[in-house]
DNA sequence: CCCCAATAATATGTACACTTACTAAATAAC
DNA sequence: GTTATTTAGTAAGTGTACATATTATTGGGG
């Protein structure tokens, strides 16, 4: 007899399960190729590439990341010099935030790396499956497939 | 133009916003309801209900949580008085958790609310799309619907 | 023009998540 | 049966994730 209350048939759980797969393959492929750099670094960097000069508010909500979490993922992406903050000339309060030269060239460098694990992570699927998958990601999440679209600051 | 980078279309993105909204519901339904409780907390609780006596090494392995991790949910378990730990008599390196009567009596209350609040996780998705995208998962993860059942130790 | 609600960023505190390193104990190897 | 390897749990360090509070600044309303 089955016991009644299981957890791998909960979407909570699976979904949980998923982003930790997703996030140790990310970590494989990037660091087998020598970039130290996650995968919540390297949306905001992609997304900073596509949007110049936006500030931290802006790019959490690009994104979704939380407007307390940015700060120390910039600090961190600072810090190893792909992007640089400078003071907003028309908000005193923000930073305009920029991809540096290297930060341009890293990214280059990482992009066919990060298409190419993207099929990894779902390595249990099918083809049709995983598009099926993705599809249903994005109508859970309400998202058509222009949300990230550049915006305007 | 679209842009010719775009994170909206990446598994990984979306299973990084999809865990997002899912933490998300469940602390809302759960603190609605008067409980201070994680999901984490939430599944080693049910899995200790359904397999009293685990070691904090064989509890991990069985949902999946890193055993460095599971120290701390742990502790914070047994300060809630949710659950006890007791030296193994056949292994003294290892601790049994059992459930606490509190610990039972709460999780009895709580399963109903971790129930209902599952569908509000997918509430984008049409009753056969969750269907559908549940076994996507289990897929991905390769999993069969028996891999929690309970084990001995 | 000044007050005041809204906003950008930071700070603090809690809770995962995972890596590496360590101690102690169990087990396998010889 | 002593040694070598594994294993259980903890500790320290880094990186999200989010709630709440604080500071500086902005922009609107009276």
């Amino acid at each position: 007899m089955r016991a009644p209350h299981t957890l791998s048939k909960l979407p909570g759980h699976l979904i949980r399960r998923l982003n930790q797969h997703s996030t140790a393959v990310f970590q494989s492929y990037l660091k087998a190729a020598g970039h130290d750099i996650t995968s919540v670094q390297f949306s905001a960097l992609e997304t900073l590439a596509q949007n110049p000069g936006l500030d931290q508010a802006t790019l959490a909500a690009q994104i979704a990341y939380d407007r307390a979490t940015i700060g120390g993922v910039v600090k961190r992406l600072e810090q190893k010099e792909l992007i640089q903050r400078q003071h907003s000339t028309t908000d005193r309060r923000a930073f305009q935030l920029l991809l540096t030269d290297e930060g341009r060239a890293v990214l280059d460098k990482m992009r066919p790396i990060v298409a190419s694990l993207q099929s990894d992570i779902l390595e249990g699927l099918s083809a049709q499956e995983r598009d099926v998958f993705i599809k249903l990601m994005q109508k859970a999440l309400h998202l058509r497939p222009s949300d990230d679209q550049p915006i305007q600051t």
